[in-house]
RNA sequence: GCGCCAGUAGCUCAGAUGGAUAGAGCAACGGACUUCUAAUCCGUAGGUCAGGGGUUCGACUCCCUUCUGGCGCGCCA
């Protein structure tokens, strides 16, 4: 294991949680099991890291924190990484590091390269997660990229985070919308032969049925024009659809391991084996002439109808069945990505899955809150009935995919969120998508530059970091070293925008830093008069690169090299 | 009526397990380009963290309550 920031963070734990030890045997108390929190204090004159383990522990040692505080100062032992340990007002031990500590960050940036920031919060457990799901009953909008794009950051983060992870699409190939589908599509497929035929009344109205049925048509001539039988059309605009999809997916850098059919939950039996399974646990039982499923015990609202008195299925069946399909291929955690108008849904499942006997700890539920669309001066809301929308594709193609991922990944689920198109499309400084790919783009710039003027960078070995004593260059420092614990973050929290606004505060640290040196020389880079100097700070600028291309990788988001 | 999510600067939003002086971008105003890319930077102004209680050494954060907004509450999917 390599040292790197995450570990010195770890070892101040380590210390402080002896010191604690120690100074409780001393006072002879015994300590109750609590966690020792090390925290990066946000004014800087507090030092590097601090500690609020003496304020935590006012009511066992019935002290003074500040006497406390003292007490577990003393017994931290020394360590070459701390550089100063002071006590301040109600009782925090913060602690600023050596110098020599922002050099041991750099080396470890650089000896780990793609692989800085990888953690292992997950020790290799097998995750599912599944996201998108939309049905394939026509083109996705705007609103469906949330989701898409979520997932997948999700999905890269946990990855990173040591997790093995599993991305798949599950469509609803079956029941009534399907059904409609294919009707909708008979009915386009005869008026392009040239009948006169009416259009079903909740039919899928959009003009993508036409193209679809110019394409069957196409393929198929009149073959199928006096087919009764739905099912063919159904596959032929379903297969179609889902095409489509899988095309705005890969254009926004999201690839399935799994496509997973519905229907084939129905054909394997796999429907029937659920309910089996639920019967046997003594789960459902019989009223109104429909079979229900317990679910109130296990936190739902109410008892659900699983068979209805007609002997079909409800919609939840499946999706009971589905999770124990996953559990069985031997997922550790389940997660699902799904919009706030199915949050209603979450405690349904959970219950269904706690009846079939799993811990319904295992699934997560990722909810986020609807989009609204700010086009024109005019917010459109975007759900999935809505009449007017702006496809996917639309705005990747004028947009870029760049951009739409690093909008919907700006800020957290659950804020209802704008999207708004004319910042987005706004190719200037005001596109924080720009302002960090510049950052990016600088770095790359910095290094053609500095082979212009005939200097070449020898590796961290040649570069002295306790020359980097700038203010500024001290806070990109500070901040490289945290992206460990940023991913770390995102990972437990699944909230892949920590890394967004981080990566924001990053490349923010960096034009600061890049501009001073155009007011005062002796702050540039590269610098042929002081060719130690340039050394450590291009050094600087690859552990900063690499950061930025890993952060960017991270949420989906390419590291231009030049803009 | 019940449940979930939210309410932080004029606008869009950050604020990790409660911590020290609540942040950023945009918009406004004033500055910095004979440059290592100004797609950048610096400064000024802008706040009763929706209101009210409570928990404690300490609350934007946790609990209760009121108000406002979004979304859900089927033998629909």
């Amino acid at each position: 294991m390599t040292e790197n920031s995450g570990n010195i963070k770890e070892s101040l734990e380590e210390f402080v949680k002896q010191a604690l030890q120690s100074y409780a045997e001393a006072q002879g108390v015994t300590l109750p099991k609590m966690t020792i929190l090390i925290e990066r204090p946000k004014v800087k004159e507090f030092g590097d890291f601090a500690s609020n383990a003496a304020m935590q522990t006012v009511k066992i040692f019935k002290k003074n924190p500040m006497e406390i505080a003292e007490g577990i100062k003393e017994r931290i032992p020394p360590s070459p990484l701390i550089g100063e340990i002071s006590i301040a007002k109600p009782g925090f031990i913060n602690f600023r590091l050596n110098p020599a500590a922002s050099g041991i960050a750099l080396k470890t940036i650089l000896a780990q390269g793609a692989d800085f920031g990888r953690v292992n919060v997950g020790n290799g457990k097998k995750v599912l997660i599944e996201f998108m799901s939309a049905n394939p009953t026509g083109p996705l909008h705007i609103g469906h990229a949330r989701n898409a794009i979520l997932g997948d950051s999700i999905a890269r983060i946990l990855n990173a985070a040591g997790y093995a992870v599993t991305r798949e699409y599950y469509y609803n190939d079956a029941g009534v919308q399907m059904k409609n589908l294919g009707l909708s599509l008979q009915a386009r497929y005869r008026q392009a032969l040239g009948e006169d035929v009416p259009f079903p009344e909740d039919g899928y109205q959009g003009d993508y049925m036409k193209e679809i049925a110019q394409m069957l048509v196409a393929e198929k001539g009149d073959s199928l024009k006096s087919t009764q039988e739905t099912q063919a059309f159904t596959q032929f605009a379903a297969d179609h659809i889902i095409k489509l999809i899988d095309a705005d997916m890969r254009a926004l850098g999201i690839y399935f391991d799994n496509w997973f059919s519905e229907a084939s939950l129905h054909k394997n039996g796999k429907v029937d084996r659920a309910l089996d399974r639920l019967a046997q646990q003594g789960m459902l039982y019989e009223k109104d002439g429909a079979t229900w499923l317990r679910s109130e015990q296990f936190g739902d609202e109410k008892d659900r109808v699983v068979i209805k008195s007609d002997g079909e299925k409800t919609y939840i069946m499946p999706d009971i069945a589905y999770h124990q399909d996953k559990f069985e291929r031997g997922y550790d955690i389940l997660i699902n990505v799904l919009g706030g108008d199915h949050h209603g849904y979450v405690p349904r499942l959970k219950a269904g899955v706690q009846a079939l006997g799993f811990d319904a700890a295992r699934l997560h539920c990722i909810v986020f809150q609807m989009v609204t669309l700010l086009k024109d001066g005019e917010q459109i809301k975007l759900s999935t009935r809505a009449g007017k929308f702006i496809t996917l594709k639309n705005a990747i193609d004028e947009l870029g995919a760049d951009v739409v991922r690093f909008f919907f990944l700006m800020r957290g689920a659950d804020s209802q969120m704008t999207f708004d198109w004319q910042l987005a499309k706004d190719h200037s400084m005001n596109n924080p998508v720009f302002y960090v790919q510049y950052a990016h783009a600088r770095c790359c710039s910095l290094f053609k530059k500095a082979e212009e003027m005939g200097i070449t960078w020898l590796g961290v070995e040649q570069g002295d970091p306790a020359l980097l004593a700038l203010e500024e260059e001290q806070t990109v420092i500070k901040t490289l070293e945290r992206y460990p614990e940023m991913v770390r973050l995102a990972a437990e929290t699944m909230e892949p925008h920590h890394i967004t606004v981080y990566l924001c505060e990053l490349a923010g640290a960096f034009h600061t830093l890049f501009t001073s040196g155009t007011k005062d020389e002796t702050k540039r880079f590269l610098r042929p008069d002081e060719p130690a100097l340039t050394q450590a700070r291009m050094t600087l600028v690859a552990a900063l690169r690499q950061v930025l291309a890993n952060g960017l990788n991270l949420i989906g988001i390419s590291p231009m090299e030049k803009m």
